[in-house]
DNA sequence: TAACTGTATTAGTTATCTTAGTACAGTTAG
DNA sequence: CTAACTGTACTAAGATAACTAATACAGTTA
């Protein structure tokens, strides 16, 4: 389902956090399809049942998934999170704006960077 | 010179050698002008010296000063981390790029977020 | 010489991350 | 009903990183 990358730095918890949401986001994970279980998850990444459950304890706060007790977790309706995910990436394009200009690129190097990288993503399956 | 945000999650030490990074590139301190000294620094700041000794190293270590002992710890020639700064910065678009893609971001809207953040940016002294 | 500079070392605290083991509660297939 | 699965909770322990603290040494300068 996914795989850990021992050489990022970020906690495991966290990497499972995101690469799960991304799946979600993707469509990939469909809502109220069932997320694997925690131990399951764990077995599959040979890593702590905890740190899995952490990750859920996340996904769950984050409106990502709901659990029920005895049967498991699911993927939660996720539309309202899209869409602060993409004021989320407006405030990060201000950061960005913001090192450009204190590096020197203009707004048209940047424009004709992002066609560029928007290109390169293009027939990228991921 | 700087002030400490504890909001911030980052430690410290990174904190203070962003922001004293980004004066040189600003040109707000210039070649060869001197640091304020571990000490002073760390008591104007109000933390351990050793916290700031620390930014120190980070910051020789990645060419913005060099350190004399006995005179001080000065500006060194940055030009060349200008550049390296970016090519990281084109390394931040494809992040972008990715993440906008995924939350159905489309490249003309980028585009338009990025001329309008441009112009925020515009008038702005920091 | 006194008062600055950078540098080095050691130690202790605190917080975070991860693992481990155990237990309880609810669901479900046989 | 029961075995095997779910989520959930708790405590403990080890590892690591960040930070503080105290102390000392080395070089510069007014």
């Amino acid at each position: 389902m996914i795989t850990l990358d021992y050489r990022d730095k970020r906690p495991i918890y966290e990497q499972i956090v995101d690469k799960l949401s991304e799946l979600m986001v993707k469509g990939v994970l469909k809502q109220d399809s069932p997320m694997p279980s925690v131990r399951s998850l764990a077995a599959e990444l040979s890593i702590n049942p905890n740190t899995v459950q952490r990750s859920y304890i996340e996904l769950e706060r984050m409106g990502y998934i709901y659990s029920v007790r005895g049967k498991g977790s699911f993927v939660a309706d996720i539309s309202g999170i899209k869409n602060s995910r993409s004021k989320e990436t407006e405030r990060a394009v201000e950061e960005l704006v913001k090192e450009a200009k204190l590096v020197g690129i203009s707004e048209e190097e940047l424009i004709l960077i992002i066609r560029q990288k928007y290109e390169e993503e293009e027939g990228r399956r991921d």
